[in-house]
DNA sequence: CTGGATCCGTTACGATACTG
DNA sequence: CAGTATCGTAACGGATCCAG
């Protein structure tokens, strides 16, 4: 997954009575645990097709060294098209294949989550926060 | 994000006209890009509570340093519950929060999506390879 | 033995600058 | 315009070590 994306997939030895589901979303943590790439996606989502610069725009933070790296991986993946129009200047045009088309409404979920609950886990960390700040300061006495 | 958690979120200014909701799941980045944190998630899900080593032997792969930082993570973040209790040995047991157990029903989309598409994936990870190789070898005359 | 912490190497990421 | 080159940072992975 990006960072690790060789990960070895040894299997797990389990204990005998030990019957637990693997998890289910590790095998496509390479796509969705790198950095950008569901932002890419979703972002290629919303506008049929988008040039390299375009995309630069809509995605603030990142570089074009990175989002060059991620268009190739999921072009590689199947969920990105990328087509070379020898023009001058040079045009190039990324669009979502029917596989990453497929992969937007999933992503769903995970943003309407966040809407839902960001603000519980802002306050969840500042509850954190402050009670190993004060655990610290008991400790120094 | 796990790997650059310290992202700088700084705005992005847009070019006038460019109209793009900003994608909706990079504020759970943090959560969700972690490399084990879905996994962990997803087994403390299945089960009530667990100590650190029934965790540790239930997900192959993760190391005890990885583990450890994955869950201080999420307990901050107020998604799971560390309860220590003062034995002999020492017992720790961990589980999901309600704001944890909340999320767990999210991964499914995603799950679903892999178990489906995963081939799909392959195959174009071989095509992609193939056609990279075959064109190495031509320029390579 | 349990729940970690430390040391060390690897690799994804980030910032800036430069090129066909 | 569409990237590439270079450099530094930090999160990860493996192995080992430690305190209660």
């Amino acid at each position: 997954m990006s960072h690790h994306l060789n990960v070895s997939r040894r299997e797990g030895r389990r204990a005998a009575g030990e019957r637990i589901e693997a998890c289910p979303v590790t095998p496509i943590g390479d796509i969705i645990f790198s950095r950008w790439a569901p932002t890419i996606l979703w972002t290629l989502g919303q506008q049929s097709t988008l040039r390299f610069n375009a995309l630069h725009r809509l995605i603030p933070g990142v570089t074009p060294k990175i989002l060059t790296a991620r268009l190739r991986q999921l072009e590689r993946d199947g969920l990105v098209k990328r087509t070379y129009h020898p023009d001058l200047p040079p045009r190039v045009e990324y669009a979502l294949s029917d596989l990453g088309r497929s992969m937007v409404p999933v992503l769903r979920p995970l943003a309407d989550w966040g809407r839902q609950h960001m603000p519980d886990i802002e306050i969840a960390r500042h509850a954190y926060d402050s009670a190993r700040a004060e655990e610290e300061a008991w400790v120094n006495g």
